[in-house]
DNA sequence: AGTCGCCTGGTA
DNA sequence: TACCAGGCGACT
């Protein structure tokens, strides 16, 4: 569920708690979701400390003591819940990890789809490894943005959905940013202009640092480490806003499906 | 490059 | 009852 902004809240929501932390005891209730599978994390993972808390794209990375990391993935449905006063646990939990002291972190995924991934070094999760450049990296993104548009004639929609591409948008921001930039979302990518890659670069860049000072958006499940939603549902300019006045020309938001997604789009303002 | 499967739950 | 959902990997 979460993109770029909603993750990042998490991990800043977590941060003041995790690195430090004893883990005393491991649950892991969703055996399916567990790479490369819930008796090595058991074993791994109990008694160890917590020794950092980072951010790669849509993955949360907590660093081990013992050298080995854990990569979170929450994919469509998934919460982190940190509590220093835990209650039962939710109908749909993957994971529970006990600290030293009776706080704990909670993994709650009701359409299940998350993972916990624990590994070390070499064996990362292949959607971690093949993960292209954080959204800041201009250089990077914009060549690889270029690269996909030489090739081939998918959809600008599907490019920017490509975590091989840049790491961290989704389907709302994706949607989003391509209104700002003012491109449909189903134009051939080797139709974009070098002036288009540019503007579109600037309208990513705008609406994840919007999402992120607003906490992210929360239209159905997400909420961030502490349980608290975002607001920027309140600022979406056109996601989830079918039929609805575009904000720039007053048209209804049109709605289709573009790369496999419920796409929002303004079909004057966006070309 | 598009569609399906994975799952459950909310809403029309 | 049917369709939809902040994702992504495995299929054609």
């Amino acid at each position: 569920m979460p993109e770029l902004p909603e993750v990042e809240t998490i991990r800043r929501t977590l941060a003041p708690y995790l690195p430090g932390k004893v883990i005393t005891r491991v649950e892991p209730r969703l055996a399916k979701a567990f790479r490369p599978d819930p008796e090595t994390f058991l074993r791994e993972v109990t008694g160890r400390k917590i020794t950092s808390l980072a951010r790669r794209g849509k993955y949360l990375l907590l660093s081990l003591d013992n050298g080995k990391k854990i990569a979170i993935h929450l994919r469509m449905s998934g919460r982190l819940l940190y509590s220093e006063n835990p209650s039962p646990p939710p109908k749909h939990t993957t994971l529970i990890l006990h600290f030293e002291g009776g706080a704990e972190l909670l993994m709650e995924d009701p359409r299940k789809f998350g993972t916990v991934h624990l590994f070390a070094g070499k064996d990362a999760p292949p959607g971690l490894t093949a993960l292209g450049p954080e959204p800041e990296k201009k250089k990077e993104v914009l060549a690889n943005l270029r690269a996909a548009g030489e090739r081939r004639k998918v959809s600008v929609k599907a490019v920017l959905l490509d975590q091989r591409v840049l790491a961290g948008l989704g389907n709302i921001y994706t949607d989003e940013a391509l209104f700002l930039a003012g491109i449909d979302p189903s134009r051939p990518v080797n139709r974009i202009t070098p002036e288009e890659w540019e503007k579109l670069y600037t309208a990513i860049c705008q609406v994840l640092e919007e999402g992120l000072s607003h906490r992210g958006t929360s239209r159905r499940d997400y909420v961030d480490g502490k349980g608290e939603p975002g607001t920027h549902q309140d600022y979406l300019r056109v996601y989830g806003r079918r039929d609805q006045p575009c904000p720039a020309c007053g048209e209804p938001v049109a709605y289709k499906r573009v790369a496999g997604r419920g796409t929002h789009y303004c079909r004057i303002c966006q070309q």
